[in-house]
DNA sequence: CCGCCCCTGTGACCGCTGTCACTGACAGAC
DNA sequence: GTCTGTCAGTGACAGCGGTCACAGGGGCGG
């Protein structure tokens, strides 16, 4: 069992307030695996019902259209966890998992993850608030695919993107610079759609792309482009 | 008190299993309310955060772009509940709820709710079962959106309709028939788009309108045109 | 320092589909 | 029976944005 094997449920946040017993009686039945950047961790539809939990790295949340298309739905990071959707219906797996980087992941069967969320009430809840947060993300989601176009969609994920960053006044810093792949895939476009609104934007003085980041010097005339188009 | 009163919450899918006494203990805290179709319910971003469970009638959850545009996310039926999210995280509600009918309605507040989910880890788990059963549908839907075309989403809804209709081999029939204002809502299209889809699909013979029902005469080949634009 | 690979920027094309504007059916109210 | 409101069917049109095809550019391994 390798160094990071005691106790690294500790980082795990559903968890937060079991004590050091009860977390190493979960320990005891979890395994450790590894993987590394841009490998595989499970597929769609595939039949094991394992719960993970990211102890190290961060992995996204992808679907792929028959036609090859990929859609991100979720990137999880360090202390949170992935696959309880399976692990709570049984159903198969409702997406695919990518590691964004290497990663340790320890895994812990369904039997034992729905027992940890019966004997800790304040477990279940955690885990309960978790889902909402992602059900209201995924309806603001629909809500956007609906009603917004393609490049109202790029101005919407900008400022989604702005939330995370360096905020002061009206600028803002993005950090790292996004991948425009990347917002494409979140957003539901491509790429040439992302890069040519992004550089309407950077024509308008709206957005520049300095050496490490993008910045935001306008998120008020932002704001105002994405409701516009919604009114 | 009306004569729906007593023990209306045995109606409730979520309390399965808990005693009478049990059942009693949350009947009393709770409140009874009416609406008539067509009413609003609540609406989104309002404070309030109680739990709602329908014991008669139906509702929708829907949301409305600045533009007016109705998007419908959901239907709930007697049984069920919503307003589970602000009751679990205390945001504002992601979504305003709409009675389809006049419906009997009982409130629960937020505290009295996470009480009921601490003290029984069975409903707790229940909850967490129809969140996940939320989130499959929303992603599946945000993978229609980002990779159909709007006629192919027809394709795909007349599909999910068929699944609660009257199946026999290669036939289903759809009853009520649905209105096309509410498919597109559903799917993020509009009425006409609808219209000209099922037009196109009856033209083909593989959809027929009779005086009461939504005949798919031709499953398989449905099925095809959804994968097919997919691949 | 040379390739290579991944990311970006942009033009051309054109099909899908939302919008607008009507017509027509049907059903319930009075 | 007539009126009115809701739902359905369809044509015309225009514009968004997906697709294809290249041209750079910058970082990194060897």
């Amino acid at each position: 069992m390798p160094d990071s094997a005691p106790k690294a449920l500790h980082k795990v946040k559903l968890f937060a307030g079991l004590s050091p017993e009860e977390l190493g009686k979960i320990e005891v039945v979890c395994r450790y695996k590894r993987f590394s950047a841009n490998e595989q961790i499970f597929d769609r539809n595939s039949k094991a019902r394992d719960v993970f939990f990211v102890i190290r790295g961060k992995v996204r949340v992808v679907n792929y259209s028959l036609a090859g298309r990929e859609i991100t739905l979720d990137d999880i990071s360090e202390g949170e966890y992935f696959g309880e959707l399976a692990a709570l219906d049984g159903q198969p797996r409702s997406a695919s998992i990518l590691a964004l980087t290497d990663c340790l992941i320890v895994a812990l069967s369904p039997v034992q993850f729905v027992q940890v969320l019966e004997r800790h009430p304040k477990v279940a809840l955690r885990a309960l608030r978790r889902l909402s947060q992602i059900v209201r993300r995924s309806t603001e989601r629909i809500m956007d695919l609906s009603t917004l176009g393609a490049n109202n969609r790029v101005h919407a994920d900008l400022l989604r993107l702005a939330e995370a960053g360096d905020k002061k006044d009206n600028t803002v810093m993005i950090r790292p610079i996004p991948v425009h792949g990347d917002i494409a895939s979140r957003i539901g476009t491509t790429r040439e759609t992302v890069a040519r609104v992004l550089n309407d934007l950077a024509r308008r003085g709206i957005v520049k792309r300095t050496k490490d980041a993008l910045v935001i010097s306008d998120m008020a005339r932002l704001h105002e482009m994405v409701e516009d188009v919604r009114g």
